[in-house]
RNA sequence: GCACCCGUAGCUCAGUGGAUUAGAGCAUCUGUCUUCGGAACAGAGGGUCGCAAGUUCGAAUCUUGCCGGGUGUACCA
């Protein structure tokens, strides 16, 4: 339709554009177009007659049912809805939505990346979601996807955990709570620490050191300490992203990058794009890339940082991986310190295209109703706790029905994801406990439970038939018109890296879902074999969408709920 | 100070490659009265889109300035 429009302006103006339709309130049509205001400036008339124009030229057109000017100069057309569903035949098949925009190109996903110091907390939720839902999309758009989980297994969190759990507690306690007590000791080890320095004292940061230094020269205690802390906070982590539902193809983290680190150093500095201070340190500068702050990839005394192994790690993924692009799913936070290590890695002459897929902070509200990013300062709350809660609430909405386990837990998961989809990933979320619960409205439940509805009436009734002739769709037109609507959407969010399209298109097709199915009668009552075989037709293509799109968010459709 | 993000209904948020009457959910009020599943549907009230100027035939959307908030800003992870 667009090429027919641009062409119709070429042969009556002479003139080339890029024409775009919109979709307009329905009750101006199904399609609409402003071209003829844009080129009337040009074109030195009246936008209103353009269009006139334009529109006489488009009533040529056997399947548009109705061509109108409106307002200063809007093209507003109309199709039948028996139009749009052939329209939709076209396109249609068993992968409806996807694309080949990314065909033979590779990309990296990173997520979730917790830190293994403390337990997984909601903090982490963004990241495992939005880092899924972008491997999702990227995969729905013909890349090759890699998936990498970058733990933060290395480094002083082991000295803080063994000098921390030394003091403060025992293997009773460890045995009791395991990654939970670990986060304990992690966290007053850290308070610790923190009210000596500002009494400018250093035994404690001594003893961490001391830990640090004996396990990297392969000390037996410390070795078995540091087997046994990562043992414990790495079951952990897979546990809680087994029931997120989440997983990587490879966890890749900080302790196998770290020795990567020196050779990593060692090539910055030959290729000259790192210095080295009198005080050992060594910098990246960045003044000539728009930053007054340099990059530091290596202390004074020699140890190494995030920026160190961070850059090891985009090394090691060219020269084994090879990949078009690299996408890391990490917060909002971390923008700065992204840009730094991207402008590093462009200064070496690295080509990848490295995206920073940022999302915003989750906040809580104080006392005085000012909104602020969690933080464990002011007490976070766990992962595990969250989705206890999550399930207990399904459970007691089921309460009653005949629902499984497991769809409960899937009803659970598809509230708490689902919440973090409803707003653009770039938008600060206030944790509401309301909110991520949410069973009904703009909610990921209220997604499922249409879901699950037509996916009982398909069964019982049947799939229904692709194309009925002499059946006129004009009820189902609304979901038609919906359904082709989807893969331009599934293109957008995979473009920009944005999730939450996916969610509103799927809130608004369950919307419309609902009101078709509370005003027409589907399999039931007077409804001749056409219809039926019509309107289940409808139903098995909705059906395949919503499994479609709700997959790519990483939910699941229940069988009951 | 500087950088990035944000400011839209009582609350939480969409809408920002300019465009026909700014939309959802929650909350409030009213109706459907439960038929293929009501976690639903229909409707009402509620907004000078932070403020001001500019660009444009047209601005929530683009530009600039200001006000307010969040996050970050090399030896932390």
């Amino acid at each position: 339709m667009e090429a027919n429009l641009a062409q119709i302006i070429r042969e009556l103006y002479d003139v080339d554009t890029d024409v775009k339709l919109t979709r307009p309130d329905p009750e101006f049509g199904d399609y609409a177009t402003n071209v003829a205001l844009q080129i009337a400036n040009k074109l030195g008339r009246n936008p209103r007659d353009v269009a006139e124009e334009i529109a006489a030229k488009l009533r040529e057109f056997a399947h548009l049912s109705e061509v109108t000017v409106a307002g200063p100069g809007f093209i507003n057309m109309k199709l039948t809805a028996s139009v749009l569903l052939d329209n939709l035949e076209e396109v249609w098949g068993p992968t409806y939505g996807n694309n080949q925009d990314g065909h033979g190109k590779t990309v990296v996903v990173e997520y979730p990346s917790p830190n293994m110091a403390k337990p997984y907390s909601v903090g982490h939720l963004r990241p495992g979601n939005q880092g899924w839902a972008a491997k999702q999309l990227m995969e729905a758009t013909g890349w090759k996807v890699i998936t990498d989980n970058h733990l933060g297994d290395y480094g002083a969190p082991l000295g803080i955990w063994i000098a921390g759990f030394l003091k403060y507690s025992n293997d009773e306690a460890l045995e009791k709570d395991g990654v939970y007590e670990l986060g304990r000791v992690y966290i007053a080890m850290k308070k610790a620490l923190k009210e000596e320095k500002e009494q400018d004292g250093h035994e404690l940061a001594d003893e961490v050191q001391d830990w640090l230094l004996k396990f990297e020269a392969g000390d037996g205690q410390a070795q078995l300490f540091s087997k046994r802390f990562n043992q414990i906070s790495l079951d952990h982590i897979h546990a809680v992203m087994s029931r997120l539902n989440i997983s990587t193809e490879y966890e890749l983290g900080e302790a196998f990058f770290a020795p990567r680190g020196k050779e990593a150093v060692q090539r910055l500095l030959e290729s000259g794009v790192a210095i080295q201070n009198e005080d050992n340190s060594i910098i990246v500068p960045l003044d000539d890339m728009g930053f007054d702050v340099p990059l530091l990839v290596q202390k004074s005394n020699g140890a190494a940082l995030y920026a160190t192994s961070d850059l090891a790690t985009i090394l090691y993924r060219e020269s084994e991986w090879h990949p078009d692009k690299v996408i890391y799913a990490v917060g909002a936070e971390q923008q700065f310190y992204f840009a730094q290590l991207f402008a590093m890695a462009k200064k070496l002459g690295i080509g990848t295209e490295l995206i920073h897929l940022w999302f915003g902070t989750i906040d809580q509200v104080n006392e005085d109703g000012s909104r602020e990013k969690m933080s464990s300062r002011k007490g976070v709350i766990l992962m595990e706790e969250l989705l206890n809660q999550a399930e207990a609430k399904a459970h007691q909405v089921v309460e009653g029905r005949d629902v499984s386990e497991d769809d409960v837990k899937k009803i659970a998961l598809g509230a708490v994801k689902f919440s973090d989809f409803t707003s653009d990933r770039r938008t600060n979320i206030l944790f509401d406990w309301d909110n991520i619960f949410a069973l009904t409205g703009f909610s990921g439940p209220y997604v499922q439970y249409a879901a699950v509805r037509l996916n009982k009436i398909v069964k019982e009734y049947g799939q229904g038939s692709a194309r009925v002739e002499g059946y006129d769709y004009e009820a189902e037109k609304a979901i038609i018109a919906k359904l082709l609507d989807y893969p331009s959407v599934v293109t957008l969010a995979a473009r920009d890296l944005e999730p939450h399209r996916i969610a509103n298109y799927l809130y608004e097709l369950a919307r419309d879902m609902n009101r078709y199915y509370e005003s027409t009668q589907i399999a039931t009552g007077e409804v001749n074999d056409d219809e039926k075989a019509a309107r289940l037709g409808i139903l098995s293509k909705v059906s395949q969408v919503f499994d479609h799109g709700l997959n790519l968010l990483g939910i699941q459709v229940p069988s009951q709920m």
